[in-house]
DNA sequence: CTAGGGTTAG
């Protein structure tokens, strides 16, 4: 049907099949356009290259140029090559446009033309139009019954994806491997140990046994469940292995916690010359980041780079943590201007990656800058963002956000109400946080868990609603966890309620004893009262069970370098400046009637030597050598491990005021912004 | 067709 238009010279067709088997795609294409009349020969040709060289967007784009000039009457051969474009591009209105298309040529009855386009519709994520082809194709093979099923997985809808299975068991042709791995797939992701074992059963029965893609999978499926003793015997016993059977059980030994077994094996890989690709190296990365090893993970991520892998997305998406989790915000910036550099795909975890890193990191407008350009917010961005205003104080923004993302159409989550409402419960927005609280149940079906009772409590605390807060605990239908006791005993140290104090701490005692928190926090409660026996019974207590004191530690990123403090630090850089410009503040504070607050000193020693100790808390040594160090106009950020102190609180308030600049401390509980002499936190630390 | 990625305490 497609006459052969103006013959092409045949010198021309020699040089452009010629491009193309050496894939020298651009040089084909020059000739191409020099072309008047393209055949549907040669179009094909150029397009099926661009496809099969993963350049979906070229292949698209001209299929659709010669439309428009009407240059082209397509064949089928020619429509399986776009239909496959449109799946990589995973675009779903062109999808729907090239559906058009092929029905608009006639071509409906067409099996492998009736398979690609499901398969497509599944990358896209459109399911229904996937099932609706389906049914509507009069003959149905093998593959028209997998890429069902490989849809259904594509869309997460595992179970479904299995429901299609179980039914072609009954009525649809017998199963090949493709239908085998796709349903082990389906399997993996759901952690259904039982399927895995059973398809495991099916594969030695039928012999699918050496199939290289099936063993994989099965390494895969073991691996995901935690067996990762079956997964070795698998692996080991896999007759040929490609690259990916190497990554798999890479990931299956990260997973179960142990970094050193991958570590040898990715030794091994290179040893035995299996050729690495961007999948090995993220999964070192990512191993080594989800098992706190994060100077390790930045150390594969520079020899990647080094050997010559291209980092892809995933590879930053796995990066970024490591950044967020040393809080290095020029770490993050860095990759952040690699992702914009490289023009990467606008990626969906990658921005919220962004947008926990900057948070995370004290940059809370940049954080959400990045929020605010993101072209699509699921329901875990969303919950970034709300997690990061309220880390930051911002409780009733937290509220704003919660609006707008009904507004749009998303369903909260559990996640969504704990951000809520530890946003509530830091800017004391206590009504608030009822409503929210009570709306869970009532308008989203959503049952509060224990942390979101133990939330409630805080909320109730923070604010000081002492007697409320304990009735709470009292009446809640879930135990009270140790964060409830905790927000309870937080709160009663904050307003210096020794008798419910000492109820909460006892009980925390005894079902968190290991927690040296909770022994400090009663240990001020008492001090505090002047009930010093109580106190030393705690001190004794904390001996005999060997609880010891984390030692508070500070750090403060100046220019490219991270400088470390720990409490009673002596032997810093600058130290007489440092301990100088201390006293001095403290002078100037006394002057203008501010008393140090020496409750908090554990030690029994008198008055000038707590004022000493206190002064040696590392975060305000952290502070005063940042603002000797810094550029004026430049904002402070100290980052410490416990929480901020007391005393260190005023004076850093203090000196954020005199000395005119923004400080910003993150503690192991929040952040603190100080700036004209008060805080983010209003003083409930 | 199989691998590698993002949110929750006090």
């Amino acid at each position: 049907m497609n006459q052969i238009l103006p013959k092409m010279p045949a010198s021309f067709i020699g040089q452009f099949k010629s491009y193309l088997n050496c894939g020298q795609l651009n040089q084909a294409r020059n000739l191409f356009d020099k072309i008047p009349n393209p055949n549907i020969y040669s179009s094909t040709l150029l397009i099926s290259a661009y496809t099969k060289q993963n350049r979906p967007l070229d292949s698209i784009q001209l299929y659709q140029n010669l439309r428009k000039e009407k240059k082209l009457q397509p064949d089928n051969l020619l429509l399986l090559s776009i239909t496959k474009a449109c799946a990589l591009l995973s675009d779903p209105i062109k999808a729907k446009e090239i559906h058009k298309d092929v029905i608009g040529f006639g071509f409906k009855s067409d099996l492998p033309l009736g398979n690609a386009l499901i398969e497509m519709y599944g990358k896209c994520g459109l399911i229904s139009e996937a099932q609706q082809l389906f049914d509507e194709l009069p003959v149905k093979d093998v593959i028209t019954w997998t890429s069902l099923i490989l849809s259904y997985k594509n869309c997460k809808q595992f179970r479904e994806g299995l429901g299609v299975f179980r039914e072609m068991l009954i009525s649809g042709p017998k199963l090949n491997s493709v239908t085998l791995l796709s349903v082990l797939a389906i399997s993996s992701k759901l952690k259904s140990l039982k399927f895995g074992r059973e398809i495991h059963c099916f594969v030695i029965r039928n012999g699918f046994e050496d199939n290289m893609f099936i063993g994989s999978g099965l390494v895969d499926i073991y691996s995901k469940c935690l067996i990762t003793h079956d997964a070795r015997i698998v692996f080991d016993g896999m007759r040929s292995k490609d690259v990916v059977s190497w990554n798999v059980i890479l990931s299956a030994y990260s997973l179960n916690g142990d970094l050193d077994e991958a570590l040898r094996l990715f030794d091994k890989m290179k040893v035995d010359g299996v050729l690495l690709n961007s999948a090995s190296w993220n999964s070192m990365i990512s191993g080594c980041v989800q098992n706190g090893r994060i100077e390790r993970a930045l150390q594969f991520f520079a020899q990647m780079q080094d050997s010559g892998t291209k980092p892809n997305h995933i590879t930053i998406a796995s990066i970024l943590p490591a950044c967020t989790g040393m809080e290095s915000i020029r770490g993050g910036r860095e990759i952040h201007g690699y992702v914009y550099r490289n023009a990467f795909i606008k990626d969906i975890i990658i921005d919220t990656g962004l947008v926990l890193m900057y948070a995370k990191c004290g940059d809370l407008n940049t954080s959400r800058l990045v929020f605010d350009q993101m072209p699509r917010k699921d329901i875990i961005a969303w919950n970034t963002m709300i997690v990061a205003n309220s880390m930051h104080g911002c409780g009733k923004e937290t509220l704003t956000l919660f609006d707008k993302m009904i507004e749009s159409g998303i369903r909260p989550d559990a996640v969504t109400f704990s951000g809520v409402l530890s946003g509530c419960s830091h800017s004391q927005l206590v009504d608030k946080a009822r409503q929210s609280f009570s709306s869970m149940e009532r308008e989203y079906g959503l049952n509060p868990d224990a942390d979101h009772y133990a939330s409630m409590v805080d909320v109730l605390s923070r604010a000081g609603y002492l007697n409320e807060a304990y009735e709470f605990i009292q009446n809640m239908p879930v135990e009270p966890t140790p964060s409830a006791w905790g927000a309870l005993l937080n709160g009663c140290k904050v307003y210096k309620n020794t008798e419910l104090g000492k109820i909460a701490g006892e009980v925390l005692l005894d079902i968190e004893p290991q927690n040296p928190g909770n022994y400090l926090s009663l240990l001020n409660i008492f001090v505090g009262a002047k009930m010093y026996d109580d106190a030393s019974r705690i001190r004794m207590l904390m001996n005999d069970r060997g609880i010891r004191k984390e030692p508070g530690c500070s750090w403060v990123q100046i220019k490219n370098k991270v400088y470390t403090f720990v409490k009673g630090d002596d032997r810093f850089a600058m130290r007489n400046e440092v301990y100088g410009f201390l006293k001095e503040t403290r002078r100037k504070m006394r002057v203008e009637g501010y008393m140090p607050d020496t409750d908090i000193v554990l030690q029994d020693v008198d008055g000038e030597e707590k004022e000493e100790v206190l002064c040696s808390h590392s975060e305000k040594l952290a502070v005063a050598f940042a603002i000797l160090n810094l550029d004026r106009g430049e904002v402070i950020r100290v980052f410490k491990n416990l929480r901020i102190c007391g005393d260190c609180h005023g004076v850093i308030s203090f000196m954020a005021k005199s000395i005119g600049v923004c400080i910003t401390v993150r503690d192991s509980v929040r952040f603190h912004h100080f700036k004209d002499g008060s805080c983010s936190c209003k003083n409930l630390w």
